[in-house]
DNA sequence: AACGGTACTCGTACACTGTTCGAGCCGTCA
DNA sequence: TGACGGCTCGAACAGTGTACGAGTACCGTT
């Protein structure tokens, strides 16, 4: 059977959300390919590459999500939300996205998409690459953080231990039933980004210097 | 020699600091400590326990350096300040630090101070916590990333590859010479943040829901 | 002074990992 | 038919984290 890239990388994929980052090796691979061990090396440089095309696959799959938007805003709200999406539905990959830079093919069209709408919507060069890379940096934070609470929780139960002894604003805050939940976490942090950028740009054009 | 922990954690960042990351083995461990490969086994549990112990040393450090602050905005801001500074320090153990979920004694030490303050300027419970995981996830990432490119310039030369054949908007922005430098990006991204938390905050005051 | 036990060290061994190398297969073109 | 290039893959190498158990060095008690 003939090998290729995009097969390969759907492999990889597979085996990341059904047995979790530490079960992906390149045995481990050739296994799920009905291939040989060492087969896959043909086609890819080795298992760092292996990783950026998986993270570059997944970050096409978030850009495909966004739908054509207005302003600027609605578009990052947007592959901010897509991004979530998909991370969660793969959270086996997650910490593999996390982990590189993200400089792929997908990367760049969708890095393209927004600087163009920034470009349309005014934003000069500098705050442009400001606010995109914060975007991007704050969002696979959050969920890949995100989904390695959902894979812990998949796991074997973990006792906490003892949490705080004199930690009492910690203690306050779990034991005050005020837990929000993960999508009201990353619906404010989304806020809280969406509006500072748009202030700070508010501010720049209105010729005010920051702080 | 008596080996303790403290020991064992101080080999472990001068080894990620001076040979990098990929370096850092057990064994090459053992070797740093004058023992055997595997004599640490008896103080720590594992190696992630070890990164773990790695983790919240550092971070043990940066809240050592953020002062006394009257308002919780320079708090946020001398912590994600101070975070930079050390984990610019420490290039090699930056991406131990970002991989890891940060719950260590000296982490919720620097979350219990925050909270305090929050809460003294009148954020309630959802708030805070919102507020912070954003402050602390943003930094983290930011920073992380900046390591790398640290890390990455110090070490061979890569060549970039054809970065952009029709990406215009970036080709655009990499050229202009409007390339900001890492300070200017992160205190921007800082400012945006801080902006952020202070505007929504000020929003639910006045009772105004979101959006 | 002799004993028992606890705290600690470390050599060996096991089951893995990523990767290199070179021998071999197979289809295509001359 | 022969040769060649694309492709597969088994064996081997150096290195990894970790379990185990034998060994040592120190301790308080009798």
């Amino acid at each position: 059977m003939s090998l290729t890239r995009d097969q390969i990388v759907d492999a990889a994929i597979r085996i990341l959300d059904d047995e979790g980052p530490d079960a992906l090796s390149m045995r481990r691979l050739g296994a799920e390919l009905d291939a040989g061990a060492t087969s896959v090396y043909w086609h890819v440089k080795g298992k760092d590459e292996l990783l950026d095309l998986v993270a570059d696959r997944v970050i096409g799959e978030v850009f495909a999500g966004v739908g054509a938007t207005e302003t600027w805003r609605a578009w990052m709200a947007a592959f901010a939300r897509s991004m979530r999406r998909v991370l969660l539905a793969h959270p086996g990959v997650a910490p593999v996205v996390g982990r590189r830079a993200t400089a792929g093919p997908n990367a760049l069209l969708a890095l393209e998409a927004l600087l163009g709408l920034l470009a349309v919507d005014g934003f000069d060069g500098m705050s442009s690459m400001l606010a995109s890379t914060t975007l991007v940096g704050w969002t696979t934070t959050l969920v890949v953080a995100e989904a390695r609470e959902l894979r812990a929780a998949a796991g074997p139960e973990v006792d906490e231990g003892p949490v705080a002894p004199q930690h009492p604003a910690i203690v306050a805050l779990l034991g005050g039933g005020t837990m929000p939940t993960a999508d009201v976490r990353f619906e404010y942090g989304l806020g809280v980004l969406l509006d500072g950028i748009s202030a700070r740009e508010t501010r720049r054009r209105s010729g005010t210097d920051g702080d």
